[in-house]
DNA sequence: TTTTAGCACTCGATAGATAGGAGTGCTAAC
DNA sequence: GTTAGCACTCCTATCTATCGAGTGCTAAAA
């Protein structure tokens, strides 16, 4: 266990070098007015902080910064969370407070106000579709080969899809199978659509209706899910402001990380309570190794739909990071749930 | 005007300096085959291009590259399209062969294919919602005090908004509300529909419903049009590959204009007929002095829906990326006419 | 008159060499 | 246990010298 000077100076330098990105010496430590130890004393300690791991030097004659386990420690046994500035919490109630929205507004202005906040890159990912419930089903014609189908769930989101109309189905026909649909499928979760049209209802459309083969090939592409465009970035220039990320190279990694939807929303797969923090290379990714993610998932009602997070250098602000993404995911949650209660 | 030599050593000069996007010495250029002058010949036409503007030089003792004036001589009298491959002609037709998509889905995929055939970074500018027809409006409730309000137009495009639904009315008088907006509006300009509720048919909502105020504040919520998320952006770390870019704050100029869409859309909001060629200053934005843009409108009935483009170094392949942007702008036009024909 | 060979000159890029200084680790004294 | 002192390390910045690609000019050749 780590002494409480040791503690102590290793709270020094992570508070330091997160300010100045440059590495510390003895020197400046013992000159901190907390601290009343002389530069030689210090050094002792850093020296044994590093061979436990918590520092690491980058050469012989510099100072010492952190290492991934010094920040992890600082994280989860020095910090104290950051109170929010007024100014910061009426910039956010001021967002949530707006009366209406589409839903990509909601998500967009959060990743917003997030990255505008943190000078930061925010990640904000959408809904997860799947275990919504399907609300509502519609087509509507465009002309006699296409038309549009709807499709809507009860939180609100909605889906559309161009489609093809089969030749010589009328309009009238249309709408008696979405109203049939509607009557049959509603209150369903979206996953389990496209199978329940298959296996449970199929005998009945062949009954009711002449064209059954057309119509279900229209139907199949209705319900057809594609990988849906679910995350929203913000700030993402705000990288290249970091000394450490002055590297084109390493800039691009990052940002092509980012840009890949689908490692993103593979690396935020499993939602978790309150605040996670990810440190250096406990993010699996290479691309990544030297950032940390700031993340919390919103609900609603008790139901996780996507997550918020904040992406910057291992050497981040984690005490404010972590109160701004807390804050925002709870008022989230509080705006989604006031939006969509659990009505039937 | 410039003799015929002056234009085959222009012409070496510009793609030698794309290829390879280091200065150009007289030597060099002698020693290519189809030039049968010496290096002292070379460069008294050299010293006579860069006199006349077409040529720089870094500094005294290096060779020239093409200026400004140079990449425009060769963009509009020395360049002959590139044919394209048939690779590249069968990766594009296997792409607009697919038969059924949602909207942002086609230009999402354009986008795609643009940066993957040309290495820069595409750019897709999706519909002008502006010009549009109303097609159809809908109202789903999503609980009592919610509904998400549909809009659809003749084109396809398909908004949403989340809206508050007044305290006591029930879903029936919305139904009976959507039965008439859709009687009365439908075929209009989208632009028009807010105005004409509120001077032409505000009288007549008045007399057929009784919670006339309160409805027309949920109208007002569902007809509030904000600013779009039209545009598309595929592959902007490929700006980072250019040696010209491999400093951190010429990308991260670069990147901020590419992700603040207001300055996107001012700077395509002219539609124009067939491939533009923008070269280094002649775009007006600073951040981008150093790229070429190169772009073409795409239509549905001649009604110009959109742009597509790329933006890349003023070394660029403008052979190979107009013929792509040409061919690709023109398959788009092909695909929305055959989606979307113009049926009442 | 046009082209080319020859040559002095320019100037950025590269590689050592040197000095400076921040910081360390160790020892010995407090 | 703490600290002063000191030799040592090694990065950084600066300067210098050299190299060479490329130029412009002149004069000779075609």
């Amino acid at each position: 266990m780590l002494s409480n000077r040791q503690i102590q100076i290793l709270h020094a330098i992570v508070d330091n070098y997160i300010r100045n990105a440059e590495p510390i010496g003895s020197r400046t430590i013992s000159k901190r007015e907390d601290i009343g130890y002389s530069s030689a004393t210090i050094r002792n300690e850093m020296a044994d902080l590093e061979e436990l791991g918590f520092l690491e030097q980058p050469h012989t004659s510099a100072g010492r910064i952190p290492s991934q386990k010094g920040y992890r420690f600082y994280v989860d046994h020095i910090l104290q969370p950051k109170q929010l500035t007024k100014e910061e919490i009426s910039r956010i109630k001021l967002l949530f407070a707006e009366k209406y929205y589409a839903f990509e507004q909601i998500t967009q202005q959060t990743a917003a106000i997030l990255s505008g906040l943190t000078n930061y890159t925010s990640i904000v990912l959408g809904h997860e579709v799947k275990e919504n419930l399907l609300k509502h089903i519609q087509m509507i014609p465009l002309n006699s080969t296409t038309a549009v189908a709807i499709i809507v769930t009860n939180t609100g989101k909605v889906e559309n899809k161009t489609i093809q109309v089969p030749e010589g189905v009328p309009i009238s026909e249309i709408e008696r199978l979405v109203n049939f649909l509607n009557s049959k499928l509603v209150g369903m979760p979206l996953l389990e659509v496209k199978h329940r049209i298959y296996q449970e209802i199929s005998n009945e459309l062949q009954k009711v209706f002449d064209n059954y083969q057309r119509l279900i090939e229209m139907l199949e592409q209705a319900f057809h899910s594609h990988p849906e465009e679910l995350v929203f970035l913000k700030g993402t220039t705000n990288i290249m402001m970091q000394p450490e990320f002055r590297d084109v190279d390493k800039v691009k990694d990052i940002l092509e990380f980012l840009d890949t939807n689908e490692q993103l929303l593979k690396h935020f797969s499993s939602p978790t309570l309150g605040v996670q923090v990810k440190i250096g290379a406990e993010n699996k990714e290479d691309a990544i190794n030297n950032c940390s993610i700031i993340s919390a998932t919103y609900h609603v009602d008790g139901n996780p739909l996507g997550t918020i997070g904040i992406i910057g250098p291992t050497r981040m602000e984690y005490g404010k990071v972590i109160s701004i993404v807390d804050y925002i995911s709870k008022d989230l949650t509080r705006l989604l749930g006031k939006i969509y209660k659990n009505e039937p």
